[in-house]
DNA sequence: CCGCATTAGTTGCATTTGCAACTATAATCC
DNA sequence: GGATTATAGTTGCAAATGCAACTAATGCGG
């Protein structure tokens, strides 16, 4: 028998990776239009506001870290958010290359505006799922985050 | 009673447009490592070539609507494609604007190498799952997307 | 303590991306 | 069949992103 090398076909439409990136850039492009046109915020800004609404104080290399944002990010959106008025930026007294960082009364309330309107698009696109399939897919989602992260970059690592 | 604001809290760790986006991301840069570092692919060249591999002859268009790309983004990944001699740019004979686009042998060649590497990492991602919750997963994923698409912009439909 | 390595955060630069204007061809409608 | 409108694709410009170099402050080894 000749050596088959038997070509492997892939098709894009049912390329998982393919599939994850489309939906999530719809998903993010209908929100970042809602946070744009209504509060002019950019998705990193929203990430930075969400996470000190209830994590109020910490430093920019934590909200980096709960954000899964780079710290150039994260540098840049507080800079907006400052100017803004709606984040107030001071230094750690213990150390002061460390930053603390806090919402004002406006962010909270910027903040407070948006949840209800991100949490009601959530709740549309999840409409499409019974609450079982819901929990469902939250935990398949979940696992498969963890698993990416450990998966190294394509091609070099074996399982 | 008084009115209850009841203040709806968000986390963005359970968020599932964020996690979405963060899974996404991280899929798409150890693919994107792959591509580039080996055949100095970008991933939207690298899906042009994967749409074209399996349906030749398609104009630029035709690739967008598939890839779900913009125009302009195919235009340039076309481009550099055809620099690299992987694609070939002919015209429509019968409507000269319209571009027929096919690999050419480098650009099949590149394909099938690409091919196993891209569903080897595939299959190491949803190694995560059982056979049944990967069906499972596809599934449900598949759901999302279409209704996605039917969503427009947070918070303006009603469901 | 005093240099040396580390860490937090910012800035500059090069690349990528997205949108709008433009060119060329084709279809439509009096 | 000639003006108008629409479509395919490219180009240019402005904003977003990512990476490396830089500044400032701290920790640490001897």
């Amino acid at each position: 028998m000749p050596a088959p090398a038997n070509a492997p076909a892939l098709s894009l439409e049912r390329f998982i990776p393919y599939r994850l990136s489309v939906l999530a850039n719809t998903v993010s492009t209908a929100l970042a239009g809602a946070y744009a046109s209504r509060f002019g915020l950019t998705i990193p800004q929203w990430r930075v506001i969400a996470v000190l609404a209830r994590a109020p104080g910490l430093s920019a290399a934590e909200v980096a870290e709960r954000t899964a944002m780079d710290k150039v990010a994260v540098s840049r959106a507080v800079t907006g958010l400052a100017r803004s008025g709606r984040v107030r930026r001071a230094l750690a007294t213990s150390d002061k290359r460390r930053s603390v960082l806090t919402l004002t009364a406006r962010g909270r309330a910027v903040y407070r505006r948006i949840v209800p309107l991100a949490l009601a698009y959530e709740r549309r696109l999840l409409a499409e799922f019974s609450p079982a399939e819901q929990s469902q897919f939250e935990a398949l989602l979940q696992r498969l985050l963890k698993r990416s992260w450990r998966l190294g970059p394509a091609g070099d690592a074996r399982v």
